[in-house]
DNA sequence: AATCTTATTGCGACTAATTGCAAAAGAGAG
DNA sequence: CTCTCTTTTGCAATTAGTCGCAATAAGATT
């Protein structure tokens, strides 16, 4: 509860408005602290109130992420999962060949953030990055 | 030509059939040499035979990724698009504000690539990798 | 509390991409 | 060349996500 008010000040001060819709679908996102996808938020909104829509979870959600207060993944199942960026930052793993997504620590993506922006002017967003490959599992399947 | 024949026997050797749309979808890619969307591509395969289909196109550009021979890349104009991986690798730098993407030097990313094997076994597709993120631009509008 | 301005919402239409399934066709064997 | 087996295709339906626009309602002002 705490951290959803402090989400929800933080917009009001950057000039948003805080509209019931809003408050729901940021309580949904803060509660359950994992990657969810729109769907699921627009559900447990929906649970609560009927009177809220699909296209207002997608635009809060586009919100939170354009404010940096929340990470957009494509994890490859087919929908875009969201997470705050209260969680620890990770690396996904995706496998191409499998479709398993395994986390990696993030610590060596620190010299290339800091790169990017010596030399591009590039403030990366790395929180939460997804890269695609091939598994170990996969790898050795593929050689035998 | 010779690189089309390249990949098509490629893809022969690795137990696929080719059919007429495949060649042509595989044509098309490989001749324009940049990225493209799946409509670009049906719509040049269009023009030479009237018997193709989107589908076709999808599924097809599908098992070149999945078969390493090209890259699948969201570069936020709502449209995926698509490129050989003959093409020299490079980061996108895609700006979460403005969207606009700058192309980087990718030569950071072989000791994230090399820990990623080390430590997971996971061989990470780093030739083509998107990066949001907020550009120099954009940065310093907001400071202002 | 009433009014005003403008951001936000809901709705329906639309787009990009995917999927299930029957029909078509590639490639190997005879 | 024909047959057979299995992959691939085309089609139509479906899904995830976006967009334009009129109606609604935050929040500031009085």
């Amino acid at each position: 509860m705490p951290y959803t008010q402090t989400f929800i000040q933080t917009l009001r001060q950057r000039g948003y408005r805080i509209t019931p819709q809003r408050e729901m679908i940021i309580q949904a996102l803060v509660q359950n602290e994992r990657h969810m996808t729109a769907e699921e938020i627009f559900n447990q909104v929906q649970s609560l109130t009927q009177s809220t829509n699909i296209a207002t979870v997608y635009r809060t959600l586009e919100l939170l992420v354009d404010e940096g207060l929340a990470c957009q993944n494509d994890l490859g199942s087919g929908r875009v999962v969201y997470i705050t960026r209260r969680h620890g930052p990770h690396i996904h793993l995706i496998c191409r060949q499998c479709g398993n997504v395994i986390d990696a620590d993030n610590q060596l993506l620190e010299p290339l953030r800091a790169w990017l922006h010596e030399q591009y002017g590039f403030e990366a967003d790395l929180h939460h990055i997804s890269i695609r490959g091939v598994c170990d599992t996969c790898l050795s399947f593929s050689q035998s």
